[in-house]
RNA sequence: CCGCUCUUAGCUCAGCCUGGCAGAGCAGCCGACUGUAGAUCGGCUUGUCCCCCGUUCAAAUCGGGGAGAGCGGACCA
């Protein structure tokens, strides 16, 4: 696989491909960036932007982990004290999961967003953005729902947060799209450069495979679970024998292939589903495409690829889980 | 600061006028059917009715006080 391949695999947007081309050419000692809120639990949402950041690391980049406290607090996540603490928790987890700790910078955003200037260029780019473009930038805003002003900052923040952090890459989820296009459109406005962007895509609801899989409501698997409740949760997803599901009319994905996409064949070599002989003995997987058309087929029953998927994340998961164990 | 509206199940809301067992839809949970899930069918759970005081045999409902949220406060001066 080639650096640009490799930099670019699994992402659903590339913002933009000439730009992700030029910095593939000479991948060594570049800097990408993803910036989470801090959250009680590393889930399974944050471990596929850290996939993409192990492939940056496997490309030569460095690699920028923004534990975005301050956003925690704009978002009315508790108080710094508390924030803070499950930072650092977070921190180890991204560790355990497979970020490779003497490539990767963690930086809390407290430790660069109070500065003096990085204030001043804030007011500099709040002057450069209407009140409904940063709202409409903030993804989790449901209509209706009243917006803080500390809302509307937020986004404006990640914008400059690129430019502070120095880095040529700017990584997310798709949900983070308009954010990245607010920093696009914005920073040059007060002489900085368009950000190269690249997105990640979202798992679907598990339950539905409708929409996205949901951290505060709803079924996710995260770095908590014991193996019965990946077993649980895994084999209540919804699951048809189809990679391009349908229900009510209405288009649908399917969350267990796509975790086997997204999560388990970029860290696994080769993906065993082991099966009864009753039902034709084990099959042997070595890219993902092969496993989705033997789905498509009826050739790999959804109870098995079930079976295996739980496996397999359990592995990717254990680590994590003796950290918080500790 | 002033005015109007709202606050009832996890969510959206009905009930309030005219006081009498706390409701519906959705969600959720449990079974049946499927070698998974979903769909379908059957069953079940869920409450500080925003808070306090008062009236009454009886208050989600009526009266008073308070809190929170939303919207509005144009023109002239």
């Amino acid at each position: 696989m080639d650096a640009y391949d490799l930099i670019t695999r699994n992402a659903s947007e590339v913002v933009t491909e000439d730009e992700v081309r030029a910095l593939a050419d000479d991948p060594e000692g570049k800097r990408a960036y993803v910036g989470y809120e801090p959250s009680g639990v590393l889930h399974i949402g944050h471990m596929l932007t850290a996939n993409k950041l192990i492939d940056l690391q496997d490309a030569g980049f460095e690699v920028v982990v923004l534990l975005a406290d301050v956003h925690a607090y704009l978002n009315g996540k508790g108080t710094f004290e508390e924030i803070r603490e499950t930072a650092e928790r977070m921190k180890e987890q991204f560790i355990a999961y497979g970020l490779d700790e003497s490539q990767t910078e963690f930086v809390l955003g407290s430790e660069f967003q109070l500065d003096e200037s990085y204030v001043l260029d804030l007011h500099a780019l709040e002057l450069e953005t209407t009140l409904s473009r940063a709202e409409r930038a903030m993804a989790e805003i449901k209509s209706g729902d009243s917006v803080t002003v500390a809302q509307a900052v937020y986004p404006i923040m990640q914008a400059l947060d690129i430019v502070y952090l120095d880095v040529d890459l700017a990584i997310g989820g798709m949900e983070q799209r308009k954010v990245h296009m607010l920093a696009r459109d914005t920073l040059p406005n007060i002489g900085e450069e368009s950000p190269t962007c690249m997105h990640t895509p979202l798992i679907a609801d598990l339950a539905t495979g409708a929409g996205k899989m949901s951290s505060s409501k709803g079924v996710t698997i995260s770095m908590e679970d014991s193996t019965e409740d990946i077993e649980e949760k895994v084999n209540s997803a919804f699951c048809p024998p189809t990679a391009n599901p349908t229900e009510d009319g209405e288009e649908r994905e399917n969350p267990v292939l796509q975790i086997f996409e997204y999560h388990v064949f970029p860290r696994f070599e080769r993906v065993v589903v082991e099966r009864p002989d009753k039902y034709g003995g084990n099959l042997d997987y070595d890219d993902y495409e092969s496993l989705e058309a033997d789905l498509e087929s009826g050739e790999l029953h959804p109870a098995d690829a079930k079976g295996a998927l739980a496996g397999y994340l359990d592995e990717l998961i254990a680590p994590g889980r003796k950290k918080i164990d500790a």
